[in-house]
DNA sequence: CGTATCCGATACGATGCTGTATCGATGCGC
DNA sequence: GCGCATCGATACAGCATCGTATCGGATACG
């Protein structure tokens, strides 16, 4: 949108204050990070946080953009790493590890739990929730298109509606990485092997489809 | 726990603050609702609040008991609704049901949005992080039990641990009641469909266990 | 090397929330 | 109906945060 000059050190600096916001999102959610405690981590003082951004609605958009914006690059590398195409065996050992990291990403458990706080910031926050609604179905959009463009290329489909498929791995991924820091356990979450069996079942070769959508 | 004499009056406003509790944390969060905010909406003030409950944290931990409590005690009921146990038939009636409301409650999109900001907010804040986990896996282990029994009358089980069943719910549904939030879509969700054909391939005889798990 | 501009630090007033301490009212038991 | 214990309202002091206005220093450029 506003893709004003911004200086190097600008530029820098909204960095370092997304870094630290993400990571006091995750560990005390958006509400209870002060502005103040952001720039601090960030290793500056309040004096940069609102030259750089009018409030805090406004620092949590730009956020989930850039984390939207990686994640996507980071499945698009995925993907274009096989020259070719995936083949169905590649696809097949990609699908433990996207359980596990988040479709195709290196996002971290603290991304997760930062954006799932987002998320229901967003939703219950009038002043943004329009903005973060238009920003998940922009990036919904790519990335169904990202990964049905992915499957075509080895003749399959999904069973059910990809953005579906998305939503579905999304809302475990989250619902997991809550009930980690919940119950103390290590990373990584308790249903990771049945949602694999369960997203390599939901894999079809593109002309069977709908057998069970309907 | 303590189960102090507790008069009529004092139950009743615990109550009314326990809804008006409810009912802020959906709309704004915990955090974001006041102690003052919550008095307000239950026609009090501060002062019967800090009566009632030593802190914020105590009635968030009271208002999670509560609607774990209930939502067991709905189910309990809608189980034995069927004299002689339920039929498959019944049971595979009961899905959609199970899958719009959440788990045979009657819980309302405003409860279950709030719970999910509660499990948040517990995950991340370590004074009562502890009391909310084993608060959730004495429920969690109750719920399995009622289900597990109420499956066996029928000669089922499910092909996953029910557990991870239940997991698996609680996960889709609270994501997809942020999405209605954030979409400003209609109650209900749109993998509601997909969920209970998904709920109902879990359900196999008691026999054939485990090939899906392994 | 000097200068103009941009950027981030500091200082300030204002606001809203918290928790306590005190007091008046309400309801229960006799 | 009356007294007493309980319950909830009111008032207060303290604290953290916010957003702004101003200032000093770094950076880019001539």
């Amino acid at each position: 949108m506003t893709q004003e000059p911004l200086t190097r050190r600008r530029a820098q600096t909204r960095e370092r204050l997304m870094d630290a916001a993400l990571a006091l999102f995750a560990e005390r959610g958006v509400l209870a990070a002060s502005v103040e405690e952001i720039c601090e981590r960030a290793g500056f003082t309040r004096g940069a946080f609102y030259s750089n951004f009018e409030s805090k609605d406004e620092l949590c958009l730009a956020v989930m953009r850039r984390e939207a914006e990686n994640d996507l690059a980071a499945a698009r590398t995925a993907i274009a790493t096989v020259p070719g195409g995936l083949s169905m065996a590649e696809l097949d050992a990609m699908i433990p590890r996207a359980v596990e990291i988040f479709i195709f990403g290196q996002r971290s458990e603290e991304a997760a739990l930062a954006l799932a706080e987002l998320r229901l910031y967003g939703a219950r926050t009038p002043a943004v929730r329009e903005a973060i609604a238009s920003l998940s179905e922009e990036f919904g959009r790519v990335f169904v298109e990202t990964f049905d463009g992915a499957l075509v290329q080895i003749g399959r489909q999904l069973s059910i509606p990809t953005g579906e498929a998305i939503e579905l791995l999304n809302a475990v991924c989250s619902h997991a990485v809550i009930s980690s820091r919940l119950h103390g356990r290590p990373p990584g979450f308790a249903g990771a092997k049945q949602l694999t069996a369960l997203l390599r079942s939901l894999i079809v070769r593109s002309d069977d489809q709908g057998a069970t959508a309907g």
